[in-house]
DNA sequence: GCGGTATTTTGAATGATTCAAGAGAGCAGA
DNA sequence: TCTGCTCTCTTGAATCATTCAAAATACCGC
């Protein structure tokens, strides 16, 4: 990471009204070498840099990170919740089912039908999730076991 | 629960080569009075008419009926595994962000437009799932807090 | 540089779910 | 109807992801 990149970096939390800790710092450029990451991958991208690195530490601040709208915060059934740095456009997500890898989908037809489902029981719908399950390249050319 | 619904439930494991038990009866039966119930809910109705059932086997059974296909099991952000009848088509949920209630939702364009979305990382899509996040009723009533 | 407050560290607890071993019950065949 | 095999349930404990709480620390405006 470049002079003028941790500059920027710390320039988007004080932005957001976070302090640029180096903790936040770390947790953000590990997202950005690692999309899709959960909390213990991104603790373990950040540990080398920072060896004092709590686990709650990367908890607290992908929480802060979320709440501030920086981070997307995504949970697909049956895995730990994952964290990405694309936010702000209304992407979805594919999962391949047997290893677990994710991959960004954009909507097919924008976002206005996904939006306007017939028949909401009487719901009020703010917003639609997609999410899309499958076979990543890779286990789509692996043998069955 | 009359003795041909009694009959019919038994038949209908049977069919899925499953052991027609007294837990599974009353597990079936729990899920069609309370719709989109987490594990601890269907532990709480099956009580009453079998004490002596441990919420491991809420969670066996479950799971049991999930894999036999008799059940449905969706997991949104947030919310513990719940579980429907309602199997085989495709319909979504949409899911109250205050106070967690589930409602079914027809696809509203069919299923067409949410199974090929454009871009999808190399991925073979098999299955796409869509979650609204909305208001129910009640809470769209309420006052806020 | 200093002080006040937001953050992190340390340590422990929670909730949902799963694992394992033995007891028990359903069902196919006699 | 009875028997035995096997699947299922019970009991007890463990796991994983995540959160809570209190004290130590570090960021940032002045």
């Amino acid at each position: 990471m470049t002079t003028t990149e941790i500059a920027d970096t710390r320039e988007r939390l004080r932005a957001a009204g976070l302090r640029a800790t180096d903790q936040r710092m770390a947790v953000l450029t590990a997202l950005e070498t690692h999309p899709h990451a959960d909390a213990a991958e991104v603790f373990a991208a950040v540990l080398p840099g920072l060896p004092d690195t709590s686990v709650q530490a990367v908890y607290g601040v992908l929480a802060a990170l979320t709440d501030a709208g920086l981070v997307r915060r995504i949970e697909p059934a049956g895995s730990p919740a994952r964290y990405e740095l694309r936010v702000g456009d209304n992407h979805h997500h594919i999962v391949c089912t047997r290893c677990g890898a994710i991959g960004d989908v954009d909507c097919a037809v924008g976002s206005a039908p996904c939006l306007t489902p017939a028949g909401t029981s009487g719901f009020t719908v703010t917003t639609a999730e997609v999410t899309y399950w499958g076979l990543c390249p890779d286990c789509a050319a692996a043998p069955l076991t």
